[in-house]
DNA sequence: TGTACATCAGTGAACGCGCGTTCACTGATGTAC
DNA sequence: TGTACATCAGTGAACGCGCGTTCACTGATGTAC
């Protein structure tokens, strides 16, 4: 009954959710066009509707993906550190020159277009966030699961807004001082978030 | 030989900016119309080319209207502050859930967008904000000017991230969250940002 | 004071372009006998 | 094993739409006499 393989329609819908989360990630939403992530895919742009009801669902499905990979990307480092180390393991890996050239982080590029996406897109998008929220937690020193997770969202603001602010300047040496504030600031935030409740 | 009042066109001009520079903020820079913008001025889409070469002038000159802004805010009200008080009055100010439901904060609704944007664009940004750092570094408590402006740096990383996320965010109580975390945490990055360096 | 005039801020129809989306089709695949 | 066939993933021309931009013009303004 079924002509090809099983698989063979998932894993081409995930090569055209990857190809789509990483030009998304560097045109912006409404700079990344379907038509090129399907050429970027091997494919041509008339096949995309056969694997997403429209644009806006490629684009809840890339914002899922980001926020998910970037969650494990960071439960990795700081399961990889020791307790006290964590925050800070966290921090050194996010905050370097080489993820700000590779537009990297869904939350630091597209974070302000998702404010203005349908709900559906948010939603999607905010499911994933508290589930990260979750996931990262755990790995925290504060009390309780409340200042943990209070930890997380100190650590998560401030990153995201060190990597957008040193994406958005042009000055190369300014740039880089964002980063290297951010990486030795941070850290304070989520002692704090971590301590008063 | 002049016909109109010498300040006609300019006080004109004043008007298609502000518009703009509130009307990217909400819809983003992809998303804001020439023709609404003009509309929104009580003007019609074709009198825009006698104010502004293109849509990316119009852009650069709001983006920098917007951080001035910002930037004016921040003084006034860390200066009506003790100097102990200043980071705590500014977050107090900023991080509300009226200004994230106002769209208000060019950095927080279009860092993102701005560093995708044409060279001219960023520089323009990038002027801005370095005089930004200048104007409220006096206000801190560092040591010297090293410290103050690596603390103004924590401080506006911090604010921006927590606000762009607590936008994107589609649950009304984690968004909340996100900003009281953001209010109580960010002090802790500053006094760091300005202790070591 | 009144009239003819030059200026130029603003008008709005028209343009080209590129986007998301549709749809009639093609041709590689595995199945039936 | 070989041949006819049904399926359906992918093709690519075509579409409608809305954007930024242009341009010939209009008409309110202040000036000259």
């Amino acid at each position: 009954m079924t002509r090809y393989d099983e698989s063979h329609k998932a894993r081409t819908r995930r090569t055209i959710l990857d190809v789509a989360t990483s030009a998304l990630r560097s045109q912006g939403i409404d700079g990344a066009r379907v038509s090129d992530v399907m050429r970027e895919a091997g494919l041509t742009h008339g096949g995309f509707y056969g694997h997403f009801a429209s644009k806006d669902d490629l684009v809840a499905d890339a914002c899922a993906a980001g926020v998910i990979a970037a969650r494990e990307s960071i439960v990795a480092v700081a399961s990889g550190a020791t307790p006290e180390a964590r925050v800070q393991a966290v921090l050194d890996a996010y905050l370097t020159g080489a993820r700000r050239d590779a537009a990297g982080c869904t939350l630091a590029t597209l974070g302000g277009e998702i404010a203005r996406q349908p709900r559906k897109v948010r939603a999607r998008f905010t499911r994933e966030l508290a589930a990260s929220l979750e996931a990262i937690a755990p790995l925290m020193d504060g009390m309780n699961e409340e200042q943990r997770v209070d930890q997380v969202l100190a650590l998560v603001a401030s990153m995201v807004g060190a990597m957008m602010l040193s994406r958005a300047v042009s000055d190369r040496a300014l740039s880089d001082r964002i980063l290297a504030v951010g990486r030795r600031a941070v850290g304070g935030a989520v002692a704090r978030a971590g301590r008063r409740n």
